[in-house]
DNA sequence: ATTAATTGTGTTATGATGACGCAAAGTTAC
DNA sequence: GTAACTTTGCGTCATCATAACACAATTAAT
């Protein structure tokens, strides 16, 4: 028998895999975090973060473990999104993998490669190299994704900061949405869900008039959601 | 070497399946197609469709497959939501399922049990059993996930037959949603979506004034689609 | 014919949305 | 210091979607 291939079953069996799109904010556009491939197939590609799922963790904290041991990220919100199963995907063998993205402050984490990867660094999401594998097709998905449940969830409140003004809300709507909304409007509609606690502090960054630092209240948000609100952004 | 597991790899691979959460409708309520188990583990007890995925297949192709084997059910559009991957769902070995909806109008199915199932029926979905492995939690999530779809996909005219008149799509979203609607509003928001066909033919089945009966025209769907228009059910 | 059930259309009040005006509060240039 | 410029916060108004309800038309049952 061999040695090297010790773990045997009475059917084939697809190896699974999770991968990580995660998006990035730094106060103007949106990016995506990547590495470079450092083994076949693929060398020298970059690729999403992601890996084979061991048999004592779930597909997503395999996908957290991945990402950490790939780029030195650890997310705490991680959460799957769609699996990709074409036949093949992966030249290796067969592969099938459990896509998932998250949503971070760039300036909250020090990226750093390891691993399998010999890079790993943000992507601006407009200038994206071809990826690795099906990876670009995953990542537009993510993208889709992204757009559709940013309406119905609090989860871009993840990108900014603590403290944060209207304006870099709304800046990062827009780079999600990919339109532009009126500044006016744009204020009215999201202070008046409720869910945002103003601050004694202004935002003196700027060349013009201070803004008023806010903070998501995510027990405040759970409230109202749990009374049965509707909660539209 | 033990030519009962012939398939060997270097690491440990997880099983892969699919499963199937079919909904039906019959004009008045909500059911759900389940198997019971002809054979271990779970004997006897009632599960969704569903099985091990081959190496020549996608994911979706093995749930459409599983199911035409265990119900003698064939649907086209089946849809993957959300992969389940808990180490110990399934006591014989470590299985990751992705779990598929599909929506089907009853009375266009004969349903026969096949394969490892030694019965398959409807069941109403306000009377369902416990079911075997963690299907019910999978059937609850496909029920949370049918009620968001449904509000931005048509998935719900696959439910009715060619022709329907606007009480019975009435009855269908009202049981999807458990909501109840004004029947004259949603007569009016209904129509002026403009993607229903009126029918030269009337319902003469109730007891009342007979209902004008329409057809969906998913073309014309795709089309309002696709120029951007916005379509909420 | 009368009654009851059901459908199709209209009316109205209310609230959300989108486009825009304008003053207040800051910074920058001189 | 002051004028010019930038950005923020608040208000107004027309328009559209929604919800609640009235009422006439159509059909079956009696």
């Amino acid at each position: 028998m061999d040695n090297e291939n010790k773990y045997c079953y009475k059917y084939p069996h697809a190896a699974l895999t999770a991968d990580c799109v995660v998006f990035g904010f730094d106060g103007e556009s949106l990016a995506v975090l990547l590495i470079e491939r450092g083994i076949e197939p693929f060398k020298g590609r970059w690729a999403l973060p992601g890996g084979f799922m061991r048999m004592d963790e779930t597909i997503t904290e395999c996908a957290r473990r991945e990402l950490l041991e790939e780029t030195g990220v650890d997310i705490e919100f991680v959460e799957q999104f769609n699996t990709f199963s074409s036949v093949d995907r992966d030249p290796r063998e067969r592969v099938v993998t459990v896509a998932h993205y998250a949503l971070v402050r760039k300036s909250d984490y020090k990226v750093m490669a390891g691993d399998d990867a010999v890079k790993a660094k943000w992507w601006n999401i407009k200038e994206l190299p071809t990826l690795a594998f099906d990876h670009d097709s995953i990542l537009r998905c993510a993208e889709r994704v992204l757009r559709e449940r940013i309406h119905f969830e609090p989860i871009g409140f993840n990108l900014l900061d603590e403290k944060f003004t209207i304006s870099e809300l709304q800046r990062l709507y827009e780079a999600i949405l990919g339109v532009q909304f009126d500044r006016r409007n744009f204020h009215k509609k999201i202070t008046g869900l409720g869910i945002l606690v103003p601050l004694d502090e202004k935002d003196t960054s700027g060349r013009g008039r201070s803004g008023q630092l806010y903070s998501f209240n995510e027990r405040e948000y759970n409230a109202l959601k749990n009374k049965g609100m509707k909660l539209e952004f």
